[in-house]
DNA sequence: GTCTATACGTCGATAGAC
DNA sequence: GTCTATCGACGTATAGAC
């Protein structure tokens, strides 16, 4: 929806303002690796704050706790996560459905250059997390809601343009669309040749109420 | 694949061994509980050795340490998964595939007698160690397999019957089904109204290569 | 705002009695 | 095989200097 900027804060810019930003996004892209490939309760605070290149004491003024950087990581995640799909959702080409596809589920199982290949994994964790608390599962059902909105109507808007009229509601579709990918994805990681990527593709498109051609 | 044995291990039967027995399969329940419910990570061996009415002593005589335990853990999953979903399979309406898949999403969304409502949990904290190392990967990558060709067979044999073809190759309609299973029933425990159950019904249907009509 | 040092609790794992 | 007691290591969180 935005358009991305550059760095990370807009506001402020004394030197010394821009060492306590730098620290957050510092801290919370560590936290991320970390939570990610070890687990949240299997990383200490310490680990955290060592490969952010800081110590516990600055963790600690920033985010109150190791929580309160899980929940910091959590907003990170939402407009970072939501700011990606709608890139490309807007990149896709309008004509070939399956280009747009592709393009999902290799965001899904091809390897991040930020983030590795430990997207699916912080993913997991994060809903680990939001299924045992409301803490974090009122704002993890929230990002999810919204994901199916944009994944939904930005199909809809697709469909109405070519003019191939959808199967189900922008709701439903968002819903089936996200469910497969995630589904296959997690299978995907343990076994990938349990899952082709033109199953996917088909499968997408079958939903969607396509023709199963190609 | 075998016929189910009534209660837990068919040799031996004197009291010391008896109460061998029953304290791995305490400290297993225990563990599948616990560790759905707040994580492996979180949970202490004293805690499960508490909750099974042992000891840590008793722990790590039988399984070597927290590790072993959620190795044995997952062997048991493996063996009641498959049996449970063998029984659905066996069970269902020849007739009806809607039936079949209803009593699927209600064993994934609805609280189970035993186990619970922490099914899914323990499900997706199994799949991230999995994916987080080799040890339980291979493991539970195997379990994944067997299932998608439990659902795939047992569909394709369904499918015959029926006179109805299948749209895909039986390991192909396993994976979908599994990943649609999956990935919506994540988003049902986050936000149930998100995912109706006719919507899953349907979408199965639909992949399947059924009619849409109900 | 960040670092160093540290208090205090808890965890995993073991030793030895029964 | 199971329990009690315990050791060493590590984790969270805080206090005080800069």
């Amino acid at each position: 929806m935005e358009s991305s900027r550059t760095p990370e804060h807009p506001r402020r810019r004394t030197p010394q303002a821009q060492r306590k930003s730098e620290s957050r996004a510092r801290l919370i892209d560590a936290a991320a690796d970390l939570f990610a490939r070890k687990g949240f309760h299997a990383v200490s605070a310490e680990a955290v704050a060592e490969a952010a290149g800081r110590t516990t004491g600055a963790l600690y003024s920033h985010f109150g706790g190791k929580e309160g950087l899980l929940l910091a990581l959590l907003e990170v995640w939402k407009e970072r996560t939501s700011e990606e799909l709608a890139a490309e959702i807007a990149a896709g080409d309008p004509a070939d459905p399956a280009v747009h596809f592709s393009a999902m589920w290799g965001s899904l199982t091809r390897p991040h250059p930020e983030h590795g290949d430990s997207w699916l994994l912080l993913e997991t964790e994060l809903w680990l997390h939001a299924a045992r608390g409301p803490l974090i599962g009122d704002r993890l059902a929230q990002r999810y809601t919204e994901i199916r909105a944009q994944l939904g109507e930005g199909l809809a808007d697709w469909a109405k343009a070519t003019g191939t009229p959808l199967a189900r509601t922008p709701e439903e579709t968002g819903a089936l669309v996200l469910g497969i990918l995630l589904g296959l994805s997690m299978q995907h990681r343990l076994e990938p040749r349990a899952v082709p990527d033109g199953l996917v593709i088909e499968a997408l498109g079958t939903v969607l109420g396509l023709g199963r051609s190609a």
